[in-house]
DNA sequence: CGGGTTCTTGATTTGTTTCAATCGATGTGG
DNA sequence: CCACATCGATTGAAACAAATCAAGAACCCG
């Protein structure tokens, strides 16, 4: 997606903070961006940490001087209504950062869904570093694109599609993000959700119940198996496409 | 907002380019961030078009080489479904470039709600500009950020919120983005409506007749005054804002 | 094996959509 | 100036999809 990293290959680490040479998000993150000094500059204050399924992640609340970066997992972002009912809007793989420098975000809660590392520094230093730093800030922004493009799909999905485009929607968009190593094995397509029922449900606008309905339907249809409750095979993947109401071209059809 | 703008004030505009000292959006817009040559570069292959309500933008499909700003007015962002079934995803209004610089954006359909002027330019001389100039960078950074928050707004609202109170939401959001001259006027607190009963179903995933159903209740209820269709007095705020489902701080409530 | 959690399934209710008719404003031509 | 067509908005009745309420089944872990 992007050439231009700063830094050399892999083998080339020398020189770097320590927890920065062992970090797996190194060169597709953020900081795959940053020079030597810049990296060390910002690992200073850095702290990692290892999440169970299910641990919130704490934002810096209040404009604490801190932003959040996820290493390996997948995490939820949520925003919530006064009575308890929760929307998550995004879910973030990793590298990625969440919480990201120059964003005035609200009331969003952030826990992860899988066992997730996250790396922990100061906002303040990686926006001086970005301010000064082009390439850096370029990523952010392609970043931040990126992230308005899926929150849109989601809207369109959310506003206008039924409860059983929806569950197929969302387990095409699985089916894509799967990793590497599940894309180039043979024979059936399988899925690993990352979610529960009712966090697919949250995602999803929809109830457990529902979610589990349409599960069961799609696999009454012969169009997908469910060897286990976070497991999906695809079993017709055209007919899965079709049961998800595709998006159109642009081009409003009457204003 | 933001205070380095990269020159200085309006009596200041000699040497720039003819159309630009005569743009409404031209200081608080991205081309506030750029240098007399820069904008003179910009402004070498643009033009500026008047859209009537209803006209669609015209964006670079297949990759040509244009960027749209929005210097005045208000537009709908739609994603389409194959059957037609539309989402309003986003409604900027000027100053903003919709269509920005360094987004992959797909079938996003776009027309005028409002009477509209637009800018066209060339996409490449404006990434090329924004590779060195990091102000500009910057700034199409926030934007892109403020329009993610946006965007996350809604995806709670059309996930977990009913119908009356997406449009009490609708309202409220409305009544805060209303013009400096409306908000600075005495009395009960008037909202001009920029979209139809139709297009507000289209941004809140209802359809027009339920939309036409909770403005009446809504007024029944003693809440608004609905003088004409496209203008909404606040009779209760306060009980708006109750009817609006409002949202709540961020720590999950359990997992 | 028990105890808890998650998932599934069924029956019923409810909110929203769909279908259909009417109203009101605006504009046109006779 | 008044019938008449048009378009958006409103209202009503019926149909429907998803939520809610309520059991049960499957699975996991100590």
């Amino acid at each position: 997606m992007d050439e231009e990293t700063a830094i050399g290959p892999a083998d080339a680490r020398a020189g770097f903070p320590r927890s920065c040479a062992a970090c797996l998000a190194w060169e597709q993150g953020a900081c795959g961006a940053l020079s030597r000094s810049e990296l060390r500059r910002l690992a200073a204050g850095a702290s990692r940490r290892r999440l169970g399924p299910g641990s919130p992640v704490r934002f810096a609340r209040d404009g604490a001087d801190q932003c959040v970066s996820l290493v390996s997992g997948t995490v939820k972002l949520s925003r919530f209504l006064g009575d308890g009912r929760q929307q998550i809007i995004a879910l973030p793989t990793a590298p990625r950062l969440i919480d990201p420098p120059f964003g005035s975000r609200p009331d969003v809660g952030a826990a992860a869904v899988t066992e997730a590392d996250i790396c922990v520094f100061r906002r303040s230093v990686l926006e001086a570093i970005a301010r000064e730093n082009p390439a850096l800030q370029h990523r952010l922004h392609v970043q931040a694109l990126a992230e308005l493009e899926e929150s849109r799909e989601l809207l369109l999905t959310l506003g206008r599609r039924t409860a059983r485009e929806r569950v197929s929607a969302f387990l095409l968009a699985m089916f894509e993000r799967r990793s590497v190593t599940a894309r180039s094995e043979a024979g059936p397509a399988t899925i690993d959700l990352p979610l529960s029922r009712s966090e697919i449900g949250d995602y999803l606008g929809l109830t457990i119940e529902t979610v589990s309905r349409q599960f069961s339907q799609l696999k009454r249809d012969g169009i997908i198996l469910v060897p286990d409750a976070r497991r999906v095979v695809l079993e017709d993947p055209r007919q899965l496409i079709a049961a998800a109401g595709q998006a159109a071209a642009g081009n409003s059809p009457t204003g």
